[in-house]
DNA sequence: AACTATTTGGAAAGCGCTTTCTAAATCGCT
DNA sequence: AGCGATTTAGAAAGCGCTTTCCAAATAGTT
């Protein structure tokens, strides 16, 4: 069991103080060049590794992001995260990341632990209140949303209402007469998701129809082909709030009988990476989930060197992926 | 900007030393209940949340657990994830997650990174040397592999062996004459599943026939369509390290007009979500990778808890899980 | 009532690093 | 050679909490 060593016997090894040696490994007073070699060559002969917590403590600085994400296994979320890795690095910060589970009560524990380590926080897909998470934004701890906005909070969010419209007009011009929309959790995106929806079909004329998933995923969608079953007229084209519904959906639709896309088109919006494998391949309206990731990081990267700044909030657009799901005619 | 409250503040205001104030809070020891009550209601008066890092300091313990995942976008890992978390707050720590990216470099990195903030590590799908391994594990650091067994360090694995076997055993029991087996990455879990695989034929007079994936995702299993299309004889089975890789080339050989399971099945190992859900869907050697995750939170608590015990590696099983992807005849 | 055992709570020494402040040493000029 | 300007490096005071040690107060016992 060797103990760590301490700066104080690194800077023994090289014959100087401990401030000394904080000095050169952290650049912040320039040294005669011979003391900052002897200092170096101490560090290298005892493996000297600053300890982590006292640096933080004396610094009040941790050079740690935090990222909290409403559920691991949906693909947007670790696209995002894949985006954000590296630019943090970029940067010189390390990402901690944790998986909120889709659970408030827990998201909330993870965001006190994450931001007792992390000089500023990423929220992806929170179920927080707008109040809950205004009230956690700080200068001095920022936060970001990704897919929110909230007054006063900087985020970093896809024009889903436009990306809504373009998808529901998509559907208007293959033809399509029963456009349903299954709806997401009630927050922001689907909110804008709603809007464009409905604005689109009633600018064609049609009736919008809404449905709600029980939940986002893959099961949310298997559960709603039941809801389906009984309309009455049937459907031609259901827009889902995300691929995993979509994917669901149709693998239940599949044992069900119904043909997609000639009984009934299927699209969503979203990246999963197995869209185009599938058969038939998902039409989506593509969420640039990992640019997001890298841009919320720059933008809170920028609030944090940078706190005068007023930030504004970036917006990205979601890029419509035609495929077999709503090939007609 | 309002500054965090001091422990000191808050002995203020229940008029006691800070001391009995950390006391109270941790229940180092026992008070007369009147101060108990004056300090917790002081706690909540100021909103006092104790700094963390100088808690750390002071304890030298930080009740949280890392976890270093291969690739964040491979569904094995995300839900290893899952398992881990939910073990890991039943038992009061905290888990901080990074994504190696598949890069050594960045691994080695973000282990250093993790180490100095948590307790201990868990390793899923390292890419790193069992030397650099076996040397980063000590008692008071101690690490968990995944997926890996190094002599010396505790480790959580699936029977690979076996399992292969099985699989392959499967396919010669469907009369399956020219079984193709895609490898993955050169490390424990290829190696148990190809010696797995050549018993498995050796036993059944079959010749073994292996080629090496490019990577063991989606574009690695596009990319072995190619080769499969020039072997002469064409294989009549392919076993695919992963089920993402089986993925890929079950999507590629479609558009090359090969049929699954007709002309070729498509095997593979892992628990991808869509395996059901694909057309054909998969059948796979199911690794319960959500499982992997709980056990290996709960072995390194143990760890940390109870120093002195040696522990025993940790051993799970897989499940056949025939689907349409092998339907023959 | 006297004396020992037990509670109760404070003082203070860390934990390991950073950073300010200052003194000593060196340098550049005249 | 002498004086101010500049380097160079150390001393020491934090950062905010825990924990050991010890004294005072209280309880228990004969």
């Amino acid at each position: 069991m060797r103990k760590p060593v301490r700066i104080f016997e690194v800077a023994k090894e090289a014959g100087v103080s401990p401030g000394t040696v904080s000095k050169v490994l952290n650049g912040t007073q320039r040294m005669a060049a011979a003391t900052e070699a002897r200092v170096w060559k101490a560090v290298s002969k005892l493996g000297y590794q600053a300890n982590l917590h006292a640096q933080i403590l004396s610094t009040g600085r941790s050079r740690a992001l935090g990222i909290v994400i409403l559920d691991i296994l949906n693909p947007h979320f670790t696209a995002l995260v894949k985006g954000s890795g590296q630019v943090a690095t970029e940067r010189g910060y390390t990402v901690l990341l944790a998986d909120a589970e889709e659970n408030p009560k827990r998201e909330q524990e993870l965001i006190q632990s994450l931001r007792a380590r992390t000089d500023g926080l990423i929220l992806a897909g929170s179920r927080l209140t707008d109040q809950e998470i205004a009230c956690l934004h700080s200068p001095e701890q920022p936060i970001v949303t990704v897919g929110r906005r909230i007054a006063g909070v900087p985020s970093v969010t896809v024009d889903e209402y436009t990306a809504s419209l373009q998808l529901a007009s998509y559907l208007v011009g293959l033809g399509c007469q029963r456009i349903l929309y299954l709806a997401g959790p009630p927050f922001w995106v689907n909110q804008e998701r709603e809007r464009g929806y409905r604005n689109a079909l009633e600018q064609a004329g049609l009736t919008p129809q809404v449905l709600s998933l029980t939940s986002p995923d893959l099961l949310g969608g298997e559960q709603a082909s039941a809801l389906l079953w009984t309309m009455q007229p049937f459907p031609d084209a259901v827009i889902c709030y995300n691929d995993l519904a979509a994917i669901g959906l149709m693998a239940s639709l599949k044992t069900l009988g119904v043909r997609v896309p000639q009984e009934v088109a299927v699209v969503a919006f979203g990246n999963h990476p197995l869209a185009a494998h599938l058969s038939p391949s998902l039409t989506h309206m593509e969420i640039p989930s990992r640019r997001l990731g890298e841009l919320a990081v720059g933008l809170l990267v920028g609030l944090l060197e940078q706190p005068q700044e007023e930030p504004q909030p970036v917006i990205q657009y979601a890029v419509l992926r035609p495929r077999e799901s709503s090939r007609i005619g």
